[in-house]
DNA sequence: CCATTAAGTAAATTCAGATTTACTTGCGGG
DNA sequence: CCCGCAAGTAAATCTGAATTTACTTAATGG
């Protein structure tokens, strides 16, 4: 098992890059973020990535994917779905790997947007869409995503002091209240 | 007349290459804006950039701080203010130049985000506070600006079939009661 | 009208990163 | 044991864009 850890893995070495671009592409907007930096902390070489992916977009593109599927963010209870979006935002333990923060990030290169778009509506939009279970459903799950990116673009992106750190009482609970009424009917 | 077309004028050049930037950075995300392409539609040179504006991150500055003091956006009425921004995001006549595309763009761009933060709490956020008139004030600002820049992204940089096109009244009605709600004492 | 400075241009330079290429090393089957 | 392919590497290539440079042309003030 020592060995192994140096024994040759194709398998392990394209995860290796997949889990490292989904930490960097969460981090740094597509173009600042090297395949160099990718594959450095992958312990690869560069080259592996036209190999396993064919190319930098479609790095991304898996890379997206895969953190999609992680976070599958299906809440409990209809009732209380405000407070809990709410509440998964603020748990300490977000992850270095953000699929939010992909989404945004590929609003930014031309080639990226219908990729994402594509996934953001096959992994997020119709799966919380089918939960719901309307006919307007999918304008729902729409204001949904409104509230949670401009939520995020000005806590961690753009970091407006009043939405950073712990959140007043206030606007946790407006934000609340909005996802609440995204889904509710009236 | 005719002669002052190809007249000299260093200042009616800065301004075309100014407005084209305006136009560009809000139609391109940062990295797909060339200079190139922005001084070919100002009829100018892209070594003009160096001297009028001393770089791209520059001239970009100059760009979103100019089309932010050029659409205020300041509501007239309290009461009706959700539905006022509603209305606004829908107008028709929306131009060219759109200082929030700018600020999500420039979400996307490292050396851009404190320089985007600041305009935005200097243009936007303070102003609206002053506007709004409390102590919370900037909290209530930067709530805003978070539906806002959701609805937009949706709309427009990854369009959701749902949010693209004429609004269903109960989405507009949703949106209204956000920006309302975001400002109301509750 | 000339000389000086500002404005404008075309082409050279730089640079960084993605992708390719040519090569080396390890591995598994025969 | 060794052949052949798969995995991995280092370095070369390509590309596209920002910025610089060296130069040309216009304006201006004396």
């Amino acid at each position: 098992m020592e060995d192994s850890v140096r024994r040759r893995n194709p398998e392990r070495t394209r995860q290796s890059i997949l889990s490292a671009a989904q930490e960097i592409f969460s981090r740094r907007p597509y173009a600042e973020a090297s395949l160099k930096e990718i594959t450095a902390k992958a312990g690869a070489n560069p080259a592996l990535v036209s190999r396993y992916f064919g190319s930098k977009e479609k790095l991304f593109e898996a890379a997206l994917e895969a953190s999609l599927d992680a976070g599958p963010l299906m809440p409990a209870s209809r009732e209380s779905f405000g407070e809990q979006v709410v509440s998964a935002f603020l748990s300490p333990d977000r992850g270095r790997v953000n699929p939010l923060s992909m989404l945004i990030f590929s609003t930014a290169e031309a080639g990226l947007q219908s990729m994402a778009l594509r996934l953001l509506q096959d992994r997020i939009v119709v799966p919380l869409s089918a939960w719901l279970g309307e006919d307007d459903a999918e304008t729902r799950a729409a204001r949904v995503m409104m509230v949670a990116s401009g939520f995020f673009i000005y806590r961690s992106l753009l970091p407006l002091a009043s939405m950073t750190g712990p959140l007043d009482p206030a606007t946790r609970q407006w934000l609340a209240n909005c996802f609440q009424s995204a889904i509710d009917n009236g």
